[in-house]
DNA sequence: ATATCATATGAACAATTATTCATATGTTCA
DNA sequence: TGAACATATGAATAATTGTTCATATGATAT
């Protein structure tokens, strides 16, 4: 119960964690790299939007360490780089879907 | 594994409830609702923060069925309504202690 | 070298949002 | 009824943010 308050610096970080996740395009980012990783261009693609936007957003999620890269020639691929990203996901539905 | 990818529609609920955690006030809020119930001008005091402000807060919190109240006389308290908010923020607290 | 492909980046714009101020609503007590 | 208290609400403002467009960077192959 009577959890301790995280520092007011620690809470800061917290909701930067979450406003990430606060965004319906980054989230469907992270579901296209739940099966794997991908390529910029090919998750573009998949979700039908600009390959600016994904680049994007990719660097927020790079940014607060939810995704790796990797460059194999040309391409860059992209993958969840955290344990935490699913189960933060799924809890996040269980609420959603009641 | 291979996760469904939830439905469009499903994946804007999600954004918008991740959305609600990401504001360091209301992750406070729901801290000081941690150990129990607490009326609007305690928490507004204890966080030294302006009423108007913890009101406006609360209200999200109850749009987004975080949090349920009780009036009691003048008095309106609120609690948390849903077992998951404890455990959203401790995974997402992993995840920024790394 | 140069053309081409894949990705990243900066500037600009529109949209969203957190806070404040002022005020309204609702409750209690005299 | 009226005063005092607790909370809610609307309007205004400042700040943040997602997307687009144009362009830059970096890699490959000819």
């Amino acid at each position: 119960m009577t959890d301790k308050i995280p520092e007011l610096e620690v809470l800061f970080e917290l909701a930067d964690l979450f406003k990430v996740f606060g965004d319906s395009t980054r989230l469907r980012i992270m579901y296209t790299l739940f099966d794997g990783e991908n390529s910029v261009g090919a998750i573009a693609e998949s979700l039908s939007m600009e390959q600016s936007t994904i680049s994007h957003q990719l660097r927020v999620l790079r940014t607060n360490k939810l995704v790796k890269v990797r460059r194999d020639g040309k391409q860059i691929y992209y993958s969840l780089d955290d344990d935490h990203v699913k189960k933060i996901i799924e809890m996040g539905l269980d609420h959603v879907l009641e």
